[in-house]
DNA sequence: GTGAGGACACCTGTCTGACAACCTCGAAGC
DNA sequence: GCTTCGAGGTTGTCAGACAGGTGTCCTCAC
């Protein structure tokens, strides 16, 4: 009862909050016990299960471990964090920005294809479905740091191709056409630009590239963007946290 | 009552589980409602709190969505999911078996050198701290694959270097001295071998290489080991889940 | 004095029952 | 036809209780 309630989100998730700041706070380390349940829900002013609850997401995330008949403990996972990590689903426009770029857009060419195999399985859409191909480049002073290839049904962007403004986030572009990514799959290598792109937009000094090729998903599961993303490797950096 | 009690994992995490496989075997889409908890714990025979405790995991874990006064629906988390994400952490052994290669490891050189900036940062030691650089590179059938450098503390490894066999997983070796390894922080990104490496050891031919930097910590949350990992780009891809 | 055994306190795991807050929808009243 | 109200369904939260595992300390037999 001692709980503000204005706070929108569940009794739970403010528990869970509250909980790791009781660990910064108090400065337990990983192997330190967490006061008992008792003592937290007095603390807290809550009831036993609601701050299980809390208790059980923190032991998800690899907070704390714990150990039947002893208590809870602190694990390496409570110091080791990462802030924006690639995990977290956003938008190529959104991380761009985050990573203090201010890029132009250059839409390179937009096309109505026919979807391959590789597209086709992706998207789970028959062979030879129309897609819009997008091609764009992002400048950030006039340096290419980044070449992105967009697949999207052409039955979710119909109309002209050439009514459509292309330049800004394709994330916010379907949103608008109530398919909005939430999350996606993908896949992280290192490439050299293809041969003929490099030659076509004067980009041989773009060096080597991380490729991030990824398949967004919509909220009600349904693949909406096939994306590959050329990241120019000196410009881009992604973190992660494994465990 | 309904539920054996063979298994070693808490009830919750069984329900976890249970409750995938509904999902999977009623064939629940993204937007389908779950069964209430009542319904739930009737099927299950468990308690409602137990039961509450598995649902908060799945939805931490973006399967499933709650709606107060509604009901609890399937969400896309539910459907987009990635066997062996690169944020599941194992050690480079361990990893690189799973590609299926079967490489051979030549170590390059082995070298007591003092901690300098970016190190003793992510070791969280003194710049200066005495520390073993290890240079390594994994061949698959004589194609180099993958070339790391790692450094540890040189108080973890005591004794004369070329006495400790350093061919085998470095995770490995640092837990037979009770500091295994069991999370990590990383960046990925695009880079080439750096030139000196490149033309000491005939790697002109290595192509763009995904450089994933890693600070691995042990259970008590110190870290362990830092390590550079040049993984040759047509040899190495790696998935995971943006959410 | 010493070691083995048991009683007990402490902790987490699980269950039962209850009430509050929120949503939907239909029926009653206007 | 429209609005209002209320009943029923669903999740959010609470209180209290018992079960089972762990560690400690005391006692008792030797």
């Amino acid at each position: 009862m001692a709980r503000a309630q204005r706070d929108t989100r569940t009794l739970v998730e403010q528990l869970r909050d509250d909980i790791i700041a009781l660990i910064s706070d108090e400065q337990l380390k990983p192997g330190d016990q967490l006061p008992t349940e008792q003592t937290l829900t007095e603390t807290f002013g809550v009831s036993r299960p609601a701050l299980r609850e809390a208790l059980k997401l923190l032991e998800q995330d690899a907070v704390i471990r714990v150990e039947r008949g002893k208590g809870r403990f602190i694990t390496a996972g409570a110091t080791v964090r990462v802030e924006r990590p690639i995990t977290v689903f956003e938008s190529v426009t959104q991380m761009v920005r985050r990573y203090g770029y201010e890029p132009s857009t250059r839409v390179l060419s937009t096309a109505e294809v026919p979807a391959d195999e590789e597209v086709a399985e992706a998207l789970r859409c028959p062979v030879g479905e129309p897609l819009v191909r997008l091609e764009r480049l992002r400048l950030n002073r006039d340096v290419a740091i980044l070449y992105c290839v967009d697949f999207v049904r052409r039955s979710l962007v119909p109309g002209r191709l050439y009514d459509t403004d292309w330049s800004g986030s394709l994330v916010e572009l379907m949103g608008s056409r109530g398919a909005r990514p939430v999350m996606s799959t993908a896949h992280a290598s290192a490439v050299l630009l293809p041969e003929d792109v490099a030659a076509r937009n004067d980009l041989r000094d773009f060096g080597p590239a991380l490729l991030i090729t990824e398949t967004c998903f919509s909220a009600d599961g349904e693949p909406v963007i096939y994306a590959l993303d050329y990241h120019r490797g000196d410009a881009f950096s992604f973190s992660f946290v494994r465990k």
